[in-house]
DNA sequence: CGATTTTGACCTGCGC
DNA sequence: GCGCAGGTCAAAATCG
């Protein structure tokens, strides 16, 4: 186990490194024998504090390792527990006709969904599924479903939808009646699960008119939403010429700063590599609130049990149910069309002191007739460096973090999955594992109240030293985004961004920070993937925290099972 | 000249 | 059924 050797290596490199400094006093002693038994007394006292200190960390190994593999248990049991749902990957492969299990959920508004549904309809792809996917691997995939399942999903958003209607009319002669073409759309979502057209709400500090999220979006349409006066922009994603994806940009009528953006649908192309951080963020908001709300009926039950009245993590983020008895209202952009679809917010802007967790009263009308109780994910950090970095120079708004997908479906349970995994994680130097890891682990613990005291009791077991959270509880540890920091982060550069240059943007210095500190962040593309380090114990300038190693553990150790 | 933005008209859904 | 508000379309205007 890489680890053991790792910490042994420390001890080693810290039992060497008092031993040269035992030599060189042996070496004065020959010169001064008077304090050489004082010296060598000394010595060995150096020693055995080293022998306690190895001893420590050996029993501190040992029990990380038992508190890692009982999280493992549980996290695979959780995936277990998933894929029962969610049909078989090796099912859906070898019948192609299958279009897509009613309980899941396309949430990639990173990569591209696969529909063959719509491509039948549509009659311009024919390829097999095994090239699409090879495809999809071969893009800057972050959906983790192309990693761990060759599953079809469909993307059965109406915009995707009205895309497919627009492109037969291009490539057919029928006639463009337009009520007749509202009514195919129309039809078609009649059959589409509500759930289906999840949206993300982005809530940022921003002093340019629309928030660079390094998509290329072209504006179709403009208004006056009642209730703000500032207007509501519509833009379209032109990445691509078909894709759905479709985002409304308005000022916060409360605080003209803030830039509330809403992002609908699922990009069905590679995205820039400067558009992977959002779309992996507003993907994993989306995956946090699908995987209460996806499942029929019983949202609110899910909703709840996966959220709770606390403050659950995500990454180093704080998910948080809209709590209708908190104080701060804020005015979100089209909440009548939210009556239909589940949205989630994420407030990026400023926690202004040392609160970390937002709540926000969604207007009575909306929090009572909406099918789908409203998520707000607050991103804030009482750090402010941490803050800074994701909106860069400029722009005090806090916020991290940029992981993507949840719905890790094993194809086998076991060691096929897990080799598959990993070997997936060795391609892609091992972010999606954090990512997914921390996704599932996320979900899990946010589910399960043992599986969270179990974390928050690794955590603390290893000595919490950091006067940071020395007066934090272990939920407030779990709070802090300390137990699920899988990334690592530099202090990020914010500037030289084109993003910035171009004066449009303002998320450049999430995208263009420096990685410096570690060979990780620097792994191509995947480098942008990085989850910021949230709120950590450890600056960059300190030697690696306990949680630190953990997070180079946890991979490593799955690469032994 | 192509791409993008602007802007008024139109469509749809919802509440009364 | 009517009015309102959100959302979209598409022609005109503007930009690079």
């Amino acid at each position: 186990m890489e680890v053991m050797s790792r910490m042994s290596g420390l001890c080693a490199i810290n039992i060497e490194d008092k031993g040269v400094t035992s030599t060189c006093s042996e070496e004065d002693c020959s010169t001064q024998m008077d304090s050489k038994d004082d010296k060598l007394k000394s010595t060995n006292v150096v020693m055995g504090e080293v022998k306690e200190e190895n001893e420590r960390l050996k029993m501190m190994l040992e029990r990380v390792e038992k508190d890692y593999h009982c999280l493992q248990l549980r996290f695979f049991d959780i995936l277990n527990r998933e894929t029962p749902n969610n049909k078989s990957v090796e099912d859906s492969a070898t019948s192609p006709d299958e279009i897509e299990e009613p309980k899941l959920v396309s949430l990639c508004l990173g990569r591209t969904p696969m529909e063959p549904k719509k491509e039948g309809k549509v009659g311009n792809s024919n390829k097999p599924k095994e090239n699409e996917d090879l495809e999809a691997n071969l893009t800057l995939s972050l959906d983790s479903k192309s990693m761990f399942s060759m599953e079809p999903v469909s993307d059965l958003s109406p915009a995707n939808s009205l895309e497919v209607v627009k492109e037969a009319e291009a490539g057919g002669s029928c006639s463009t009646n337009k009520s007749v073409r509202t009514k195919d759309v129309a039809d078609e979502l009649s059959e589409q699960t509500p759930t289906k057209r999840a949206r993300v709400c982005v809530r940022a500090r921003c002093d340019t008119p629309t928030m660079n999220d390094g998509c290329q979006w072209r504006k179709y349409g403009q208004k006056i939403a009642k209730g703000n006066p500032c207007p509501r922009a519509y833009y379209r994603c032109t990445v691509a010429p078909s894709c759905p994806v479709r985002k409304q940009v308005q000022r916060c009528a409360e605080d003209m700063s803030i830039l509330i953006t809403t992002y609908e649908g699922s990009h069905n192309h590679p995205l820039p590599v400067s558009a992977t951080a959002m779309a992996s963020t507003t993907s994993a908001a989306v995956s946090m609130l699908l995987s209460g709300s996806s499942t029929s009926q019983s949202a609110s039950h899910h909703n709840s049990a996966s959220f709770g009245n606390a403050p659950t993590l995500l990454n180093g983020l704080n998910f948080t149910h809209l709590d209708q008895s908190s104080a701060k209202q804020t005015f979100l952009p089209n909440h009548s069309s939210q009556h239909l679809f589940p949205t989630i917010t994420l407030d990026l802007t400023s926690a202004s002191s040392s609160t970390s967790t937002h709540f926000h009263r969604l207007p009575s009308t909306f929090a009572s007739a909406s099918r789908f109780p409203p998520l707000s994910l607050s991103l804030c950090s009482p750090e402010p460096n941490i803050v800074s970095s994701f909106w860069g120079k400029g722009h005090p708004s806090n916020a991290t973090m940029a992981i993507d997908k949840t719905h890790i479906r094993p194809v086998n349970t076991g060691n096929r999955f897990q080799e598959h995994f990993y070997q997936q994680c060795i391609i892609k130097n091992q972010t999606p594992f954090r990512q997914a890891l921390a996704e599932t682990l996320t979900k899990a613990i946010s589910s399960d109240p043992s599986l969270r005291s179990a974390i928050v009791a690794a955590v603390s077991s290893i000595g919490v030293q950091g006067s940071t959270n020395a007066n934090h509880g272990g939920e407030e540890v779990l709070g802090s985004g300390l137990s699920l920091k899988l990334g690592e982060h530099p202090q990020y550069a914010s500037s030289n961004n084109p993003l910035n240059q171009n004066g449009k943007g303002c998320i450049a210095g999430y995208f263009n920070r420096s990685s410096s500190s570690t060979s990780i962040s620097q792994a191509g593309n995947f480098m942008l993937l990085q989850p910021p380090r949230p709120f950590s114990l450890s600056k960059s300038s300190t030697p690696p925290s306990n949680v630190d190693l953990i997070n180079h553990w946890i991979p490593e150790i799955n690469s032994h099972h």
